[in-house]
DNA sequence: CGGGATCCCGACGGATACTG
DNA sequence: CAGTATCCGTCGGGATCCCG
């Protein structure tokens, strides 16, 4: 079993390490959001339903940290704080945006699939017994 | 049970679903390496370091459960199981494929921003001080 | 060899309450 | 408005033992 592709380890580990950085429970939404302009602190938590605003701090945090994000200050009364993609977040967004389309389009394959796996082995709720992974 | 809103979420949520699915620590990897030809689960085992055998066996469930990856079991003495990917996995390979190399690089960038923020900042580790995101 | 069962810990992340 | 600080539950995931 010889790898024909020889770079593929190579490949893996700097995918791990982005999905380590955007790959948590809120970073892509972020990013999504902010692919369309701009936005203030309030207007992300409200389009983002069931974030916490120390999620929403931290990932803001997380996002400008690697650079994917600018933070700007508006010293009004009250403060504003505008958000917004660096060209960095604006090139990640393409790969991001190819895999959320074919996630679009192959979710059903993906249920599918679930849905029979479960029906095969008995399984009462929708996770795997045995499992600690996946996600409801 | 989260209540989830259709404010944003009509492109986002296939994408957060996805990532719920794949985005934890190994399951990009195993696909990785099974995009090369099937293999068996010692063979995995050992070509990803770090893993734990309740980690890998948790991950090949998963994703043999959303329909990424087959499991054969030949029985012999000893047993033996080989994992494949699915067409659906192969699918799959594409848009991660795309992100990995988008990673790969764009790696250089990252780490820049996240270097020079945490010069600005003054910051102790490689760490954001009051934030609970990132990896190590 | 492949993998189930358990114990355990630290991180992720939600819910307030307080500040400038 | 835009955070910061604190408490606390949940769960990902490593280590270990055991079984067909």
């Amino acid at each position: 079993m010889k790898p024909r592709h020889p770079t593929l380890t190579a490949e893996c580990r700097p995918i791990s390490e982005l999905l380590a950085r955007i790959g948590d429970k809120w970073s892509v939404l972020v990013v999504g959001l902010l692919g369309d302009g701009p936005l203030r602190f309030s207007a992300l938590r409200r389009r983002i339903d069931g974030i916490s605003q120390k999620m929403l701090t931290a990932t803001l945090r997380s996002l400008e940290r690697d650079g994917f994000v600018t933070r700007t200050v508006f010293p009004t009364t009250p403060p504003q704080v505008e958000y917004e993609l660096t060209d960095l977040g604006r090139d990640l967004l393409v790969p991001v945006g190819a895999l959320a389309e074919w996630a679009r389009q192959n979710q059903a394959r993906v249920d599918d699939a679930r849905r029979q796996f479960d029906r095969q082995n008995g399984v009462a709720n929708g996770r795997a017994q045995a499992s600690p992974l996946s996600a409801p």
